[in-house]
DNA sequence: TGATCGCGTGACAATTTGGTTACGGAATCG
DNA sequence: CGATTCCGTAACCAAATTGTCACGCGATCA
């Protein structure tokens, strides 16, 4: 599973070492040289982990874990520190400031790797997400599955995460631009289009169930999830 | 979270250390000398963790621990190994050999401690000895039988575990990812693809019984186990 | 009223994803 | 040790899914 990892570490030698070992495992680098400057990348696109320098010139690289826990987008953002050797109070401290895990320098581009990908998969399940409820619907992110009046609903992956989008936004207009944002990642470049065929399939998924009627267009501005579908007449 | 944990260390001072830290944070300690003392503790009654010294007498700790990573019922006991600073290749060797973390001597206590809640955390819910039943299925760990209408399973032991996984999470999607570390553990690297494989077997095994249905494939998020399969369109 | 615009709809080709089989190697069993 | 079972991976195939388009209809507006 190649991940977007952020490297901070101030010596260039290690810090392409870091990246050229991380790139050959297939994950995408971004690199900062200090708390400053990583700062500034986390704040434009957070990574799905960072690989943090314990020694940093400036502010050290545990200040820096401990605002990244302060904040409530990147609180969740796991956290690898790089020590160097045996420096014991350094691991204690480095977990306390809530590092997930620590590699010690010099380091195994083999552990270093084992370690990341331990840390993405222990942190991958912990959304726990609550089912969402409206009107007869019923749509549960643990068991995938979507029922409507005990019926059992087939969607596809898309539309799975455009219903669970609707139905935890629900009578709120939202626009195509949004719904590509929210629901395919605002990293994509489609066609606003491509919302309404899939609105469109998630009718069609609805209609047996006489749920439809559930999702309104809203002529010029986008789509609307109506907990209460308007009478018609 | 007391648990019962497994020292194997042959310094008496330093295994009257490991013991002290342990018990005082509330769990009960095991002890052995060598890896011949583990095994027999070991049979008899499995820990809920191994602390195992690298260096011992006679047989090594990386030798021993690959011994239980390869024994079907020692085979998720979670180990931390204990090395000596600074043996870099030990700790990727350890790794190897099963070992899911290690912790360098001297230790800090405020570390070892961290680490083992970590470890501990990890495994938790998956230490039921008690028979399974879903479906019209039966598995029963203690027998290690698996029966469908009093007709009798034959399956390898890594699909046992998988059945058994599944059938105490029922009724919720798991990906590839939290299989491999729920199944057959964190410290394997192995492609996710090989899930389908054995899923595939399990599926197989389960047809001639006519509890096929029962596994079902969650296009783009993983497999799932129905307590009551989906009644077709 | 004619021209546009917005959206529903069905079709399509490309891409993903999962099912299935085959195979070599390791482990296990007689 | 041979035979056999078990396992992980690669390769190939079938099916599902996806993003786009083209077409048509009703609404909107000048």
């Amino acid at each position: 599973m190649p991940a977007a990892i952020l490297v901070v570490e101030d010596e260039p030698a290690i810090q392409e070492l870091l990246a050229l070992n991380l790139e050959h495992a297939g994950h995408s680098v971004l690199r900062a040289r200090d708390a400053e400057q990583a700062a500034k990348l986390v704040r434009h696109a957070l990574p799905d982990l960072i690989l943090l320098d314990w020694m940093l010139p400036g502010q050290s690289g545990a200040a820096f874990a401990r605002d990244l826990r302060r904040d409530e987008r990147t609180k969740q953002v796991p956290i690898i520190m790089l020590t160097a050797r045996g420096q014991e109070q350094d691991k204690v401290a480095g977990l306390d400031a809530g590092a997930d895990d620590y590699v010690t320098k010099p380091f195994s581009p083999r552990e270093l790797l084992a370690r990341i990908k331990a840390v993405l998969r222990r942190r991958a399940p912990q959304r726990t997400e609550e089912p969402a409820e409206v009107g007869g619907l019923r749509l549960d992110p643990a068991t995938h599955r979507v029922t409507a009046d005990s019926r059992n609903l087939e969607l596809g992956p898309t539309e799975f995460r455009l219903l669970h989008f609707l139905m935890t936004h629900p009578e709120r207009v939202h626009s195509r631009a949004q719904l590509l944002d929210r629901v395919w990642g605002d990293h994509v470049f489609l066609e606003e289009r491509t919302v309404d065929v899939h609105i469109r399939r998630l009718r069609k998924a609805l209609e047996p169930t006489g749920h439809n009627r559930l999702i309104e267009t809203v002529r010029g501005s986008g789509y609307r999830l109506a907990a209460m579908p308007t009478s018609e007449v």
